[in-house]
DNA sequence: ATTATGACGGTTC
DNA sequence: AGAACCGCCATAA
């Protein structure tokens, strides 16, 4: 495994990207906010970390928009999965209202 | 303990 | 709408 065991916000993380299904997505700051954090940043480096097998195009910013640096890997996954967005085609971004899933 | 960094968030200009 | 600034959190050096 990537992440070492003791390390829990990573596990956690980890964790809430893995149960977040197809179609839906979340915000850094929300998976931060399950675990009682305000780290979205944080919850990026992760990502960035260990994101490498997670559905990590299924965590966005807020306002919609993919992860930094990472729209056009990101955008075949979202059309694949049929996560609503708009925008579209001059640029994209995810309807979050609609697409927003609550880690309950 | 202190500093710098990052797949962020929100406010302000 | 785009850029700048500050704040927040976890990790690495």
């Amino acid at each position: 495994m990537a992440a070492p065991s003791g390390d829990e916000f990573v596990e956690h993380v980890c964790s809430i990207v893995a149960s977040i299904p197809p179609g839906r997505v979340m915000t850094y700051g929300d998976v931060a906010a399950v675990l009682g954090s305000r780290g979205a940043r944080a919850v990026g480096q992760i990502m960035a970390r260990y994101g490498t097998d997670l559905p990590w195009w299924r965590v966005i910013r807020s306002g919609g928009h993919p992860p930094a640096g990472h729209e056009d890997r990101a955008l075949p996954h979202y059309r694949d999965e049929g996560t609503p967005l708009r925008d579209l085609p001059e640029s994209y971004r995810i309807d979050y209202p609609a697409a927003r899933w609550s880690h309950g």
